[in-house]
RNA sequence: GGUCGCAUAGCUCAGUUGGUUAGAGCGCUACGCUCACAUCGUAGAGGUCUCUGGUUCGAAUCCAGAUGCGACCACCA
């Protein structure tokens, strides 16, 4: 029990950067991040998006995380067995490719001249160099992560979830080895899979050329836009349906350049309106025509190589890059007149997701997962609602992916990654793939074993994440408490090539859905609007803007103001206001701790409280704002639960209550009333603390270790729930009245420029069920509204001749303000405000004079409409009055 | 070509079971260093919620269409 407050030696600012190292290290040292299982709590897991382990924190990570942090910091507070399991990710080809760069800069070497073993050597060392950094950066966020169970996707456990995997799709038969085609990067020297390749409308050509018919009789023209591929051409086809053509079916031409005899075929997929209705046919450069050959036994001719350059199949262009090739087959075409016309063409172009090179589609000899399989379960999943998708639109782009999805190539070649556990006899040619490294051929026990040199995709062992951090393959303690996690929280890019895999991974091995639940964000734009990228140079990065404004200040920015699944942009305005919030938080400390001096909420008897009017007010609001943020992290809704609180603590608790309970803890108001208000003070900063911990946890922290608290931490302190008793409706319409009549008296000073600090007296009319309200809280009035002497009285009671007017919660409001006073003036403002009131009377009487609103709507909105019309009314009735007197 | 999203104050955005006199931050105007806070306070200006129809007693909110942006998917050579 820290039962005192602490307020000596408090700024006036609030300085974030100590505060945050210190508290850092104090709940990690005190390990409050750490869950041990528990069977005795309900448990709540989340697994980290893992990050590149060679990354660096972008502003997407810092609001990925910071979400993902609220939602198990409010989890641990309500009391669940609450794990964030952090880790990073090996990140195939990415990080391959800085090393590989880092290599050719630094000392002018490629990957090949130090040989796989050393390069690999390499890699390590470059994760040994910088894969803190991540770490670091995550922590300077605040994140509750439980860094005792950090993991690897390439750790020792992670790996044989890896090989467990392939071997047991590979029994099933859903992992395959065959040729087929696939994207290829010329300039990464590997296949890709689909999801890996981004297609970018490009401004190209297209050329009509003409294929010579064998017989000699003329020539067909067809188009294309690579005509160099037209070297690996093995047919002609035209859509069965186009008369045009008909007679042509059964010639051959003689491809130009190669002269080799190809035949006219027919297939459905042609489309007789684009282009000529004549296509050739190059099965192993393009995707449908290598369906259009498998379909009609057609050759496939591997004209461009791995290297991006024509093949010895190629003739006189071998060696040529693809490009080049392109030119001089222009040239050549066109030297021998064949070539028709050129058009311009805007066509879609595939390019390598991670270097931007033009992927060429060729048939190479890989390894694939068997999709349909898998698909199926994980398509049901999210149809049965096992999975929701948070915002449900999402689901949409799931299921429509996940329902036409090709199989999956998962080979690599390239040397970072997960070797592919698969083992050639030399001898004997069996293929083994295996879970141990085998030792001999399992067919004829040679020991001339060679593995297969490939890696697997660094999306295969993200797909197991959620359960090979768990300890999977082994059955753990973990994996039953724990799995399946409770959300997962991501953004929409990484939809395809990680939720939609990790379901079912999951659905496969764990029988069960992953996560229940999918949160997912929008990407973080610049000020323009424009995506952060590097090129651009406009990204921002989140390690500045902690050490400028705090990371409580970022954390509130990024969640405040957005919506599930919309992108947002990122301004720097928004974290000063975020840091001024911060600050507003803890000057509002300050002033509490300087009156809770000495106070013990342990000596209060909570059953004989004193409350004031203010007091059961904020209480009443207090708990409303529990169960709104409450209700709101429960549907996700983040950004709604801060932006509820941000009001709360501005504009109810600052604004309004601190100002409020002033008189009575300066005043003297006796030690029972004071020490009642000590009390909702006390009680309301200490739950609104909790209550924004999760948003904000070091400056909650700060604060609330020098406030009356029981616990360790704020981290480990019961969720605040509302009391009975605190809901007022009453007190709440009360104050409502009472702040109305300060706002206009306020009002009516700044309009008369009376200044600030000069006192003026006030006559206040009420009508007699409300004379009492105001009397009894006339010392709100004269503080909020520096008022001197005020009077209450009966309505049409005696005033001063010359007096300023406003009506307001049915009441007149009197300034004797003298020689401020301007009749004519007056008398204009109370005519404009009587119009107002007037025309709200029209629309609300005249909903109210509608029998369908009166019949239809519900009981509670008709009342209210009622009461709203009978208001106005009242104030109506008041200004005519008041506009009588002042016209006579 | 298909699917989806967005269009609300000068700017950036909230507004989820349809029921307010439509909100916030920034910016703007006036006044104020009042002992929690000038990273502040008080008061104020500013919006036919893109347009057109429809459903409903009632629409920023639901439906249809239009326009303008944006995203994703797609094998038209």
């Amino acid at each position: 029990m820290a039962n005192e407050t602490q307020t000596q030696g408090l700024p006036k600012v609030f300085e974030p950067k100590e505060v945050e190292a210190k508290w850092y290290s104090s709940w990690k040292e005190k390990r409050y991040f750490h869950a041990e299982v528990d069977k005795s709590k309900k448990p709540f897991s989340i697994v980290i998006p893992p990050p590149n382990v060679t990354g660096q924190l972008h502003m997407g990570h810092a609001m990925d995380n910071t979400m993902q942090d609220i939602l198990v910091r409010w989890k641990r507070m309500q009391g669940y067995n609450a794990v964030w399991i952090p880790g990073t990710d090996h990140a195939g080809i990415a990080t391959q490719i800085k090393v590989e760069e880092a290599l050719r800069e630094e000392e002018g070497l490629s990957r090949h001249d130090l040989g796989r073993e050393k390069f690999l050597e390499r890699v390590w060392d470059w994760k040994q160099r910088f894969g803190h950094r991540i770490r670091e950066q995550l922590e300077a966020l605040g994140v509750s992560c439980d860094w005792e169970r950090e993991r690897f996707t390439m750790d020792e456990g992670c790996s044989k979830a890896v090989r467990e995997v392939f071997v047991e799709l590979y029994n099933k038969g859903l992992i395959y080895q065959g040729s087929y085609i696939i994207n290829w990067c010329p300039r990464c020297q590997t296949a890709l899979s689909d999801v890996e390749v981004e297609h970018e409308d490009q401004q190209g050509k297209i050329w009509h050329i003409k294929y010579p018919l064998r017989d000699g009789e003329g020539f067909i023209t067809i188009a294309t836009t690579r005509p160099e591929t037209m070297l690996g051409d093995t047919a002609v086809a035209v859509n069965p349906a186009d008369e045009r053509y008909h007679d042509l079916v059964t010639k051959t031409v003689v491809l130009p350049l190669v002269d080799r005899e190809i035949p006219i075929i027919e297939d459905d997929y042609v489309d007789p309106a684009f282009g000529t209705g004549m296509v050739k046919i190059t099965p192993a450069h393009d995707p449908n025509d290598f369906e259009m050959g498998l379909r009609h036994g057609l050759e496939s001719i591997v004209v461009i190589g791995e290297d991006g350059k024509i093949t010895e199949a190629g003739g006189k262009y071998a060696g040529m890059d693809r490009y080049e090739a392109r030119k001089a087959v222009l040239a050549d075409l066109e030297e021998l007149g064949l070539l028709v016309k050129v058009k311009e063409h805007q066509h879609a172009v595939g390019q390598c997701q991670r270097c931007g090179t033009t992927v060429e589609p060729l048939v190479s000899k890989q390894w694939f997962v068997k999709m349909k399989p898998l698909a199926e379960p994980a398509i049901a999943a999210v149809k049965n609602g096992s999975t929701k998708f948070v915002p449900e639109r999402f689901s949409k782009n799931y299921l429509h992916w996940m329902e036409n999805i090709r199989d999956w190539c998962i080979s690599r070649q390239l040397w970072w990654g997960h070797r592919i556990p698969v083992w050639y006899c030399q001898d004997c040619g069996e293929v083994i793939a295996a879970k141990e490294d085998p030792t001999a051929c399992t067919k004829c026990g040679s020991t001339d074993l060679e593995q297969d040199p490939d890696v697997l995709d660094t999306w295969f062992s993200s797909a197991l994440w959620p359960f090979s951090t768990m300890g999977w393959p082994e059955q753990t303690a973990e994996l039953e408490h724990f799995y399946p996690t409770s959300v997962l929280v991501t953004g929409f890019d990484i939809i395809y090539f990680w939720v939609a895999r990790m379901i079912f991974m999951g659905l496969e091995f764990m029988g069960e859905v992953p996560f229940p639940d999918v949160l997912i964000h929008g990407l973080i734009r610049d000020p323009q609007g424009r995506k952060m990228s590097k090129s651009l140079g406009n990204g921002v990065d989140p390690m500045e803007v902690v050490a400028e404004y705090g990371a409580d200040a970022l954390r509130f920015t990024l969640i405040t103001g957005t919506a599930p699944g919309n992108d947002t942009r990122y301004q720097p305005e928004k974290v000063e206001a975020s840091r001024n919030f911060a600050n507003k938080i803890w000057n509002a400390s300050r002033f509490a701790l300087m009156n809770l001096e000495g106070f013990d909420p342990a000596g209060v008897d909570t059953g004989a409280l004193q409350l004031s009017l203010p007091d059961q007010w904020i209480l009443s609001r207090y708990a409303r704002v529990i169960g709104e943020v409450t209700r709101h992290l429960e549907r996700y809704d983040l950004g709604e639960a801060a932006r509820e609180l941000y009001d709360f603590i501005w504009s109810e608790l600052c604004d309004w209550y601190i100002e409020l309970v002033k008189p009575r803890l300066y005043g003297n108001a006796g030690e029972e009333a004071k020490a009642s208000s000590q009390y909702v003070l006390w009680n309301v900063l200490r739950g609104t603390l909790e209550l924004l911990h999760p948003f904000m946890p070091f400056l909650t922290e700060e604060i609330w270790q020098r406030v009356p608290h029981s616990g360790e931490t704020i981290m480990l302190a019961p969720w605040p729930q509302s009391e009975a008793g605190w809901h007022n409706p009453q007190a709440e319409s009360d104050m409502e009245t009472v702040m109305e009549l300060i706002r206009s008296i306020r009002n009516i000073r700044a309009e008369k420029q009376v200044p600030p600090g000069k006192a003026v007296s006030a006559i206040i009319h009420a009508p007699a069920g409300r004379k009492q309200l105001v009397a009894d809280n006339a010392q709100y009035l004269e503080t909020l509204a520096k008022l001197g002497e005020m009077t209450v009285a009966d309505i049409g009671s005696a005033k001063p001749e010359k007096v300023v007017t406003a009506i307001a919660a049915g009441m007149e409001i009197y300034l004797p303000l003298a020689d401020l006073v301007d009749i004519e003036k007056e008398i204009g403002r109370l005519k404009a405000e009587l119009e107002n009131t007037a025309q709200e009377i029209k629309r609300s009487s005249g909903k109210l004079a509608n029998a369908g609103f009166v019949n239809k709507a519900p009981e509670a909105v008709v009342t209210k409409e009622r009461e709203k019309l009978a208001a106005l009314k009242e104030q109506e009735e008041r200004i005519r009055a008041r506009l009588a007197e002042l016209q006579e």
